[in-house]
DNA sequence: TCAAAAGTGTTATCCTTACACCCATGT
DNA sequence: ACATGGGTGTAAGGATAACACTTTTGA
């Protein structure tokens, strides 16, 4: 067998909590190098399954416990795969496996290299919390210099909310893959050996990761922005009592859009997701906040509704 | 490197069609031997990406070209990728990446082995479609059976409706891993060593197939069920043109439960998902039916809502 | 007493569900 | 004319989105 049919499996882990009213990852960066997800080989000689090993590593690597953890996609394409090549077994292939870890704590790890990062720090168009951000504003021209077919345009309007076009925010990996294939990541530079890109623009554009880091990062947001809509996972990352300010700053955090407050309690109600504990949060700065706890019984019983998240525009 | 830790990726691809009203699944099947679905080793020297690699290796064996394809989900469990174990090299562990294909024309492949065989004799409880299935009555005794905890039996109770719960037709994957945890699956026997079920039984729970492709096929038709209803997919399973009841049944067929007729059209209309075409098919038995196509500009163009499935209870 | 955040009331509109009935064709 | 499927009208009830106002604390 020839060392060039080897193929290494490799984990990586998008570990997000919330932190001071963000979504932070957790992530691994060794002195003056690029962030990286924490990562490692898949021993199969060792783990029965991949989410077991994906637990022990994880813990290994940042001394962190995985809470709730879900699959999200594996990664096999040649020539994205770049700077892991070389675990220890010749020039393999590596296939990555990516899963998404979600905790209600964001202690710190005190594990050397390792630190929650905002998520939109990565990606700083994704935040629209105080409206339309700036990194989209910066970016558009690129964009459109870019976007030469009528359908490259179409596309880059869509997914960007250019020329009137409606933000939708489940679309994270999308707009992160358009950046790519347009040679606005830096990743994408790298890969093909171009040119870095200017510095307001890179600023913009979020910054870039080891490896195909960003891209699984993008999958997991993508898929926990687009989950929290169908199933209740918000309240794995909430402490056992919150008040529902507090909830509805996360999910704010995650979705990165401000909700509308009644419209967002009603919802919570209406779905029967959570239940008043009788007792108060007396340090929000003005009137206390009942406590709430998530009913977590409806997991086993009926609809898991998730919650509609009621928007404000503008 | 010992032998030991070699790791081989296979695919293997959930090809689903719709034929005579009916949701079929492409399958291989040597003489005499369990249906499997089409599968290969991934060749990280030949293929630069997993899905050319799909594509490949399934015109090969079946002399069928896919048009839509998305990956589903990475298989690695030990003791779950049993009888394929040794593919040439030696004995690796198999990884499976699953793929879920959709084509609008099943047409006879003409490759032996191969055929189109219907979703549901796999999983007979799953079809609700003439209300619900005789399969679901002759399991339960043996469900109260298997769940001595309570939990076990809320579990039960909520994915196979069972004392008044309601069905629900997206889990099509965890109640096929619930089959397999309680022994419940002749593939859990085989894994496991234990004896046979009894034929009754047996044919209620619904033919198995070769290796994990039971649960691959039931991974794709969870998440095709869940996905209808958020993204235009179905159109996939469509002619260019087809009439409103065909496009009905077809949906009928996968969700394997019947809709309520103008609330079905209603909520097309409403999503802009078809347009007329002022033509009309007068082979349909009655009054010749008006001609539809799918307005694939919705994809690029905005909410690409999919569909809200109208269920008629009882 | 005032700032700050918590926590309602109410309405117009839209969507979903459910009822049944009419229409155009082939036999 | 009648069987067979194709194709609407309409109304009740519920869900959403949008409007702003009251309540309770700490400073």
């Amino acid at each position: 067998m020839s060392a060039s049919h080897a193929v290494v499996i490799g984990l990586s882990a998008v570990v997000v909590a919330i932190q001071d009213n963000e979504a932070v990852v957790l992530t691994v960066r060794p002195r003056d190098q690029l962030a990286g997800l924490p990562f490692g080989p898949f021993d199969p000689d060792g783990h029965r399954t991949f989410e077991l090993a994906l637990r022990a590593f994880v813990n290994d690597q940042t001394r962190f416990d995985l809470g709730y953890v879900e699959q999200l996609y594996t990664f096999g394409d040649k020539g994205r795969d770049a700077p892991l090549a070389d675990m220890g077994s010749g020039a393999a292939r590596v296939i990555s496996v990516g899963y998404l870890g979600l905790t209600p704590s964001a202690v710190d790890t005190h594990a050397p290299d390792t630190a929650w990062a905002s998520c939109w720090r990565f990606f700083p168009y994704e935040d629209w919390r105080e409206g339309r951000p700036d990194a989209l504003l910066a970016m558009e021209p690129a964009l459109r210099a870019w976007a030469v077919t009528p359908d490259q345009l179409a596309r880059a309007r869509l997914l960007f909310a250019m020329d009137g076009a409606t933000w939708n925010e489940d679309r994270v990996l999308e707009r992160y893959e358009l950046l790519y294939e347009a040679g606005l990541a830096p990743e994408a530079a790298r890969d093909r050996g171009e040119p870095a890109l200017p510095p307001p623009l890179a600023q913009a554009l979020g910054e870039p990761m080891i490896s195909d880091h960003r891209r699984i990062l993008a999958t997991g947001l993508s898929r926990l922005r687009g989950k929290m809509k169908y199933r209740p996972v918000v309240f794995e990352l909430m402490p056992e009592a919150f008040t529902l300010s507090a909830l509805q700053r996360a999910v704010e955090a995650v979705a990165g859009a401000p909700m509308h407050k009644q419209n967002f309690r009603r919802a919570l109600e209406r779905a029967g997701l959570v239940e008043g504990l009788g007792r108060v949060d007396s340090e929000t700065g003005g009137r206390p906040a009942e406590l709430f706890r998530f009913r977590r019984e409806v997991l086993g019983t009926r609809a898991q509704s998730g919650l509609n998240l009621p928007l404000l525009r503008d």
